[in-house]
DNA sequence: GATGATTACGGACGCCGTAAGCATA
DNA sequence: TATGCTTACGGCGTCCGTAATCATC
């Protein structure tokens, strides 16, 4: 009836892997063990979650893997928020970034410097969604993430009941090689005239195409090109040779053009638990 | 280690109710038991969780209230998804809709009525959230609701994984007495602009003052007059006496000024698990 | 036949009720 | 003193490892 949490994260395990052993493995379990939890999963809720020989989620199980993750991130953001409590003064300070966030990360130390001690400190740079993930689970004490947003909107985070404890809203500016036509425009474009330019995909550094097309409610948006680094400069140099579109905060965008106004912003934001000594405020 | 989640749900109750023996009545477990579920979380987690007589959450136990009830939310959600998955082709409709969109869940279930058999039909009218609940733990088929947004946004609305299986967005007015000197102006108002008027504050049938000013991204909007109502009629009675302002979809607005343009909608989205007959469009 | 999942079984632990103890209003 | 939470203890169910069985590549 009450389903232990160490059989989801298990069944998370073992479909991860696609193996009983494996899993069994990586928890530091026996295969039979493992193979107990699934089968009192399977018990539980009166059907089978996986197929056996290849090992595949069925329908049922599939369903649950969607689910199961997200309440293992909360079990684990609710452990480490608990603790947290009774900790005492911050003995280090290890503060992740993305990469478009790192500047305002660096500023934000350098200020809480002046009232915090010399403690241990460590800046980590990363994709947005594990920074999330690792702030929220203790891992690291504060996070500096960015994306776009409608005005005055949260960015969409996995859920993990962490506090946004500041933004910063900044415009944003499409990224255009030099000489384009389109630089340097008088009035803004909007995101909709360029479905079908080349963009470039970069969800390393900016917000992926797919979710751009859906606060732009397009469809297309069809990646030219991919690029897996975690650097603006690296992107900026794509775009300058021309291999493609980046949607960029105005502020790093050297030839490029406005977005039309307020449909859509740049959000920097400050993940910490309450009584950070962190501020964004420039 | 594994903390069985049936612990969380006792904490939660005591904490909700105050009391670990009325928790035992609620919960079926003697005043032993719920002592003893108390005390392992707190053995698990290192720390005291409740204050004892009077019954009150220490500042870690808080902080774990807030994560627990959307665990357990998201624990029941998953269950009812899964199981959902097992039953064959739906031998009931029930539905659940906000005051504001019962409309549109009428019209939905007459137009699923050519396609579907005559299946038991229930409609059920409540608040928001309660209605997203009820979907996500299969207490509802589907549900109907709506609220404000900004363009594209979906609804905030509690943590349950439940997709959003369509949705239509509307203009805003904001309601006013007839004869009311802004009614009718040519060019649209800005919320903002209203701050410091006499609003009504009626979160049974319309987004909250306090969502309203984070969307308006402003302090203020101080209620004149609270409404408890769940229908719209009575809302309009009292904006028509002149008993202060409210934010509506401008359908609905008779004597009104709309908001400036794409800023906020009224968005109204249809929850329901994957598959589902019901269509909101028109 | 080898790899890998399941089943059988036993020891240990954990859950929960009864009943006695203890603290606070 | 009475109400209400905690502790002591015992039965029963559950968890998990070892080892044997079964199935699939």
């Amino acid at each position: 009836m009450g389903v232990d949490p160490r059989f989801m994260r298990t069944f998370v395990t073992v479909a991860r892997l696609e193996s009983f052993s494996a899993a069994a493995r990586e928890l530091g379990y026996t295969q039979s063990g493992v193979s107990q939890h699934v089968a009192a999963l399977e018990a539980d809720l009166g059907m089978t979650l996986l197929r056996r020989r290849p090992v595949a989620p069925t329908e049922a199980g599939a369903r649950l893997l969607e689910h199961a993750s997200a309440i293992l991130l909360r079990l684990d953001a609710a452990r480490a928020e608990v603790v947290r409590t009774a900790s005492g003064p911050p003995g280090r300070a290890h503060v992740g970034a993305t990469p478009l966030s790192a500047g305002a990360a660096a500023r934000a130390l350098a200020a809480a410097r002046r009232t915090l001690p010399a403690v241990e400190t460590i800046v980590r740079v990363g994709e947005r969604d594990a920074i999330a993930v690792a702030v929220a689970t203790g891992e690291l004490d504060a996070g500096i993430v960015d994306g776009i947003a409608a005005p005055g909107d949260p960015l969409r985070l996995p859920d993990t009941g962490l506090p946004v404890a500041e933004f910063v809203e900044e415009p944003l500016a499409i990224a255009l090689p030099p000489g384009h036509p389109l630089v340097k425009r008088r009035s803004g474009l909007r995101l909709e005239d360029l479905v079908d330019a080349r963009w470039i995909e970069a969800p390393g550094v900016t917000t992926s195409l797919a979710t751009l097309a859906m606060h732009a409610r397009a469809e297309g948006f069809r990646p030219a090109l991919r690029y897996d680094g975690l650097d603006v400069g690296g992107l900026l140099a794509l775009v300058e040779v021309g291999e493609g579109l980046a949607l960029l905060p105005a502020r790093v965008v050297e030839h490029g053009v406005a977005l039309a106004s307020p449909a859509l912003v740049h959000r920097t934001e400050l993940l910490a638990p309450e009584g950070t000594a962190l501020r964004l405020a420039d």
